[in-house]
DNA sequence: ATTAGACTAGACTGTCTAGTCTAGCGACCA
DNA sequence: TGGTCGCTAGACTAGACAGTCTAGTCTAAT
């Protein structure tokens, strides 16, 4: 290996090897969970690992590093408020479902649930930044349509809630738990709208 | 370390300390995953480590027989068919979450997912007899409440999945993340009946 | 040229852990 | 009384891995 003359891209602005290494890192993370080795990360970033430990401390760093950064990512956002509902909410699904059940998403929730217990700080702010954050989201928008008559009256966080979940509750287990899906069941398209619709259906305006 | 005299309870019919080895092992493992050394596991069990050893030949084995063993306990049943719907629903949905929500349930379903790439057919069993069992019973009792009108005809293992994924969706990845219930939210009855009840209005039979 | 800083390869230490092995103990059976 | 069986305590092996250290290379600035 010999390296370090091309700097590549603009990752050596004063020869950091920083965003190598974290990007080896996050994908390895997700392959292998926390229980990834140091030397496979650095092998990864073809880096040496001396190279780990000089841009974070530990592994430890490293890893709360690699999820925050990529906790940002996961934020899907919402059209603008009083525009065509379904049709929001459905953009929203879509969008949503794709990062929950992507590999990437599924990934980071599989190795940030195995290790919250160790590391509950860290847990709580992805959790806050993520799902939460969602539901929040989510919430705010719903409840102006309540305010204008367009949905019933309720509590919108957990309505918001309700909505998460089935948008990535089951299914997000079962991809978790490594079962492919049935080919003979709705395709991604059909599945958003039967969700929302269902969503609506319950909370049609009382008359 | 005397023991082995008094052959407490049934546990030693033939000397075998399978059982206590075993319910040692659901504790650990649920409160440490599949990393939990054999050693703590023995400690537990106020056992000998070769005890283990001579009783399930290694740690797969061993991880597996407390999958197996402990995933029956998880399958929920449903009331007489064509009682009661909501209220049939409201004790499954009461029951399904009181299961899927325990620290119990919370820690298998955590070290499970964890350990699923590593062992594929185990998750797959796991997920069979949990998740897709609880997600057909409630299907087919579904599908006689649609049969008999009292329930608008649709795809009753989809939305047997919805249900099942509000039940247990967003509130159980909170509780993953470590983080505590917001003590102003419903209470777990309130959260049951609106739940089941938000399904019911997706649900009322087309006129 | 010299020097400083980031990097590399790889040896090394200390720790942890799965799994093995040995020596011995107590219960039960013949 | 003697043998077998299941158990215990604890030493031990082998390997994995976090983190350190060393020696040397390359680049860029002075």
């Amino acid at each position: 290996m010999v390296r370090q003359t091309k700097s590549t891209e603009l990752e050596a602005i004063n020869g950091s090897k920083r965003k190598v290494v974290c990007d080896a890192a996050i994908r390895v993370f997700i392959e292998d969970g926390y229980s990834a080795s140091m030397e496979s990360i650095a092998a990864r970033a073809g880096v040496a690992k001396q190279t780990l430990y000089n841009q974070f401390g530990n592994k430890e760093d490293l890893f709360a590093e690699v999820i925050r950064q990529t906790i940002d990512d996961v934020t899907v956002s919402l059209g603008e408020p009083s525009a065509d509902l379904r049709g929001s909410l459905l953009s929203f699904a879509t969008a949503f479902r794709a990062k929950a059940l992507s590999p990437f998403g599924l990934g980071m929730h599989r190795a940030l649930i195995a290790q919250a217990p160790r590391f509950p700080k860290l847990a709580r702010v992805a959790h806050e930044k993520g799902a939460a954050n969602a539901r929040d989201t989510l919430a705010k928008f719903l409840q102006q349509a309540m305010d204008s008559g367009n949905l019933r009256k309720t509590d919108s966080q957990f309505v918001a809630e309700l909505l998460l979940s089935m948008l990535a509750g089951f299914e997000r287990v079962r991809l978790l738990y490594g079962v492919k899906t049935d080919p003979t069941s709705l395709n991604e398209k059909q599945k958003c709208t039967a969700i929302v619709d269902c969503f609506l259906r319950a909370l049609v305006p009382q008359n």
